[in-house]
DNA sequence: TCAATAATTGACAACGTTGTCTCTTTCGTA
DNA sequence: TACGAAAGAGACAACGTTGTCAATTATTGA
């Protein structure tokens, strides 16, 4: 493990104006502040929290911004972002109310070394031209493809739903459902793409009778699927842009009395608790929310220590599985 | 904060010495021992994680053995306990598979220093009596209430049981169909008291056709649901013994096309993520497993450093926790 | 009883960081 | 050029614990 003291060295400097640097603390010549960040990117070197929690009467800041319908990614993320708080020795602060005002104060105080943008915050402009004009670096979860600005954190939506739709186009599915998310979600725009990608790679024609609003809320789904399956030509298989809609599926499945998967494959994304939790269990999208998050503080600690380096965006990988709620599609006999 | 000086100095003793009690190690007269454990009482030492972290090399280390259909109540279970133990300076390592000679090894190990016993070990007879014989400190985690072996930790399944219940009665139901919890779990026996405890006050006589078998999972919620609903003379509310299968009764309903909570009320227990995700959301019982995790490890905690001080089991509060599944009963009209 | 040995206890360093205070350098101004 | 002020950098203590090794006390055997 490589300390302050070893980057003291290399860096030809106190110890004492490492910690200063590494704090953001004023009083360090802007020469010697590049040239420690440099060694201590060079040498990677990562505080040890326990030392800080120890010595530190208060501990640096990081802020969690962010607020989603789905209450499991919101709470994964947020026990995800106190995990990492806790390695790295920072203090966390939550804010869940995404008005202008009350998401600037807070920003605003001293303390706060970074930030951590949750969907939908981390597609809004005002935001990062905020953080960008403070100077406070940030991290972006889940966040628009297209924008490159500030380092962003997810998985590659698109390809994951292509790869779920192909999945079922395995199955010998043609007719495929597809209930979409909330349209305030960039996410949601993303998983429809890939389904068409999907679609469109395997000539099979789009049916635009086949893809249905959702706002990933579970009583959106029962009407997403009432819709799909109240349909004379229903589909054979439906697609929902996230677990507790693909549930709420489910149970309109069960309610006309469609057996699953026998005459009907369900799959869902999220890979959040309840996919366990319903009978049959859910074939779905595994992306690991609050590893992301205990993900985003550490690349948000690289960037306050090494400010600019090490400029990549991360992308999680995704994992398609394969539950019961997903068969072979019966031959029509 | 009270430090290990602090005691030192009240024992009269170096606080080298100090450390060594309270970290069990050889070498310390045993009058001098108590007399240093009775101090670190009296003061109500707690350690210091952080400086723990910083200078040892290895932690001493607690178990979690135990392990539950309901995949939520694990993994709050871990979480809490994961928590605690970073707050307290332990290493945590868990067991899921509960044959004797697997725990026996794993306590056999030199650096455990305690264990948190959750269901169904928690009523574990060869357990309890390895953990006496090798005198390690042990919290049982929503223990039966009758054994008063080592220190407990839960809520009153009971009186929370009877709460529901008493919930129902109130809004005008008399036929409350119940299901039953795994036959493994002292906590089943526990609700079904409570759900009698409840009629019998309210001179409802108990119609042996509404108690139905359940074993905590969603499917076996499903088959004990059809039981129910169908009956001729089918209940008017419904209380299962926790959310996954009341989540499936809600289903069944669905599927029969009764309307909740118009026709039917629907009560869980546990307050587990699913309660909010379905519609509408589940009337239920929050307890707070990972609090309690937590909390077992306090208490482990104070018993490791505190040997026998502090002999009182911890009773933690439950509350109802009302949502859309439950209505007054419409007047039969 | 007295030395030899074992058991018990203590003194002090070390862990990696931040806080406080002091010393040095730089810069602007007379 | 010289002086004072301000900015920059460093020395050292401190946080609460455990590790190492030395010092003290108790116990044993002849």
């Amino acid at each position: 493990m490589t300390t302050i003291i070893d980057v003291a060295k290399k860096a030809g400097v106190s110890f004492k104006t490492v910690s200063r640097v590494l704090n953001g603390e004023a009083g360090v010549r802007e020469k010697t502040r590049e040239n420690v960040l440099n060694v201590a990117t060079e040498l990677n070197y990562q505080p040890n929290s326990s030392a800080r929690n120890l010595r530190a009467k208060t501990l640096p800041t990081v802020a969690l911004l962010g607020d989603n319908p789905s209450r499991s990614f919101v709470e994964a993320m947020r026990l995800g972002a106190i995990m990492g708080c806790k390695r790295m020795g920072y203090n966390l602060k939550v804010e869940n109310l995404l008005n202008k005002d009350t998401i600037e104060g807070l920003l605003s105080q001293e303390d706060i070394v970074g930030a951590v943008l949750a969907p939908p915050l981390s597609n809004s402009q005002w935001v990062l031209d905020y953080l960008n004009n403070q100077n406070i670096p940030y991290v972006r979860i889940c966040a628009e493809q297209v924008s490159n600005e500030g380092h962003k954190i997810g998985i590659d939506d698109r390809a994951a739903a292509r790869d779920m739709t192909q999945h079922l186009i395995d199955l010998g599915h043609k007719r495929i459902g597809f209930i979409k998310g909330h349209s305030g979600y960039d996410v949601s725009r993303r998983r429809v793409v890939g389904y068409k990608d999907a679609m469109d790679n395997s000539g099979i024609e789009i049916d635009h009778n086949l893809i249905v609003e959702g706002e990933f809320s579970y009583v959106s789904g029962l009407v997403a699927a009432e819709k799909l399956l109240a349909q004379p030509d229903r589909p054979t298989a439906i697609f929902a842009s996230n677990d507790d809609m693909a549930a709420a599926t489910l149970a309109v499945a069960y309610k006309y009395g469609i057996s699953v998967p026998d005459q009907l494959s369900i799959a869902g994304f999220d890979d959040s608790p309840i996919a366990k939790i319903v009978h049959p269990g859910l074939t779905t999208i595994r992306q690991a929310v609050s590893v992301m998050a205990e993900k985003a503080i550490d690349i948000l600690a690289q960037k306050i220590i090494h400010k600019d380096g090490l400029l990549e965006d991360v992308e999680l990988l995704h994992e398609l599985v394969e539950r019961a709620s997903t068969a072979p599609m019966k031959s029509v006999s």
